[in-house]
DNA sequence: CGATTGCTTGACCCCCATCAATCCTCGTGG
DNA sequence: CCACGAGGATTGATGGGGGTCAAGCAATCG
């Protein structure tokens, strides 16, 4: 089991570098390595977790369940990403739920030991503590989207953002394999809305659409939309 | 300038109390303190700040704007709350802009103090991580509010907030001086909704409303329309 | 090859942003 | 003390964005 877990992160990361060298390829550390299929949950929100998921592959989508039923997509993590740090350090149940995308591998790191590190490793501790300071920026960011754009504006923004982060290449589909309604869920509005905008992107020749497939024409123009135009 | 410092924060404060008694009370650490009258900009977007505010007394409010060119108003803060330490955190300028809602007091603690605690302060760290982790929740909720609730849910909710955090008790009315502009940008909305709704609310004896000043007589109510009905 | 799930399109209507006009309030100066 | 001006609060009218319901279509799977 130790042995899967050294070679757990050690490739990607870009930003974990020093977390994922120092900490979860030695180790007691990492307690096992989970695998989830396509739309299994991770966990829940109100679940106590107990300590921190690391993904090991695959794709998740964070999401909170909102009072009126509708799902809202937080974020989205990937493979040498953390989760469950938040609430641990506050000592609360969670406050989102995770689900898979692909099929994924995660690690798990129990709590005590990832408190133990906080006492006496103080790299580790820098590390989180920026960790959680990019996070609250993007959801900062987020909200002043959220609240001042269009869905319009939101749409090409989120396809921007895909195409960064799951896309290929430049040209190439989006690597992931989101549903209309996870998109939605990204967007923060009704799958319907998604789908007429993307058929009008389709249109203006922004984007072309294959089935589920979304391939990115024009990101520039994209980019244009997401600024309100 | 350290004698006035000295009493700084030391009474408010319930999260604070730890790192408040423990540093700011002490020091070297404060480098004085500014005034700064209603309206005027503590700091801005894009500014560098190298250090961290710590609100002595009054209200701000942290805001951003959005490409459209709108404002939105993230959170309040207040005495004993601190600003600027997720910028310091990930050295970056700041991504918000601070503006006085009253007359306010605050002082102001250089990077270098910051930094060095970091390094050489357990306690002091955890405490900022913490406070990092409960702001990353509030900031999530905040998100799928924006995306998923309707103006009027969301005004119920402010309001609610308002009443709560900065109401002198239950049945008077808010205690600071908020414009229906400054509540708009809460809501993330415009501000003649927020006025058609106030009176909205008006009319069915939820609130009360003299001039700007708004009394909540049926908090309940308010509740059951923040959430959806 | 049904059946279930997800995608797409159309129709409808309400919420809310926007523009414009008026009213209120308060501070300032005559 | 009053007049006046400016900024904020309010109300009305209007149009578009986007949420919702419903029906048809494509794709996937046992």
């Amino acid at each position: 089991m130790d042995n899967q877990c050294d070679q757990c992160i050690i490739r990607h990361f870009s930003s974990v570098t020093k977390f994922a060298e120092k900490k979860l390829i030695y180790s007691s550390y990492c307690e096992g390595i989970r695998s989830l299929k396509r739309g299994e949950v991770l966990f829940k929100e109100g679940q106590y977790i107990n300590g921190v998921f690391c993904i090991r592959s695959g794709v998740c989508k964070v999401s909170k369940m909102s009072v009126n039923g509708r799902n809202q997509i937080i974020k989205l993590i990937r493979e040498g990403d953390l989760i469950g740090e938040r609430s641990l350090i506050s000592e609360e149940p969670s406050n989102l739920q995770a689900t898979a995308l692909n099929d994924i591998e995660v690690c798990f790191i129990p709590k005590e030991e990832i408190i133990n590190d906080l006492k006496n490793d103080h790299d580790f501790t820098m590390n989180i503590l920026k960790r959680l300071a990019v996070s609250l920026k993007e959801a900062d960011n987020l909200v002043v989207d959220m609240a001042q754009k269009t869905v319009k504006q939101r749409l090409a923004e989120t396809l921007l953002y895909l195409e960064k982060n799951f896309g290929k290449s430049t040209y190439d589909p989006l690597d992931i394999h989101l549903s209309r309604e996870d998109i939605a869920s990204l967007v923060g509005t009704a799958t319907e809305s998604v789908i007429r905008w993307l058929s009008s992107f389709k249109r203006m020749g922004i984007v072309h659409l294959k089935g589920k497939e979304i391939y990115i024409l024009k990101p520039n123009v994209l980019k244009h939309l997401a600024e309100g135009y």
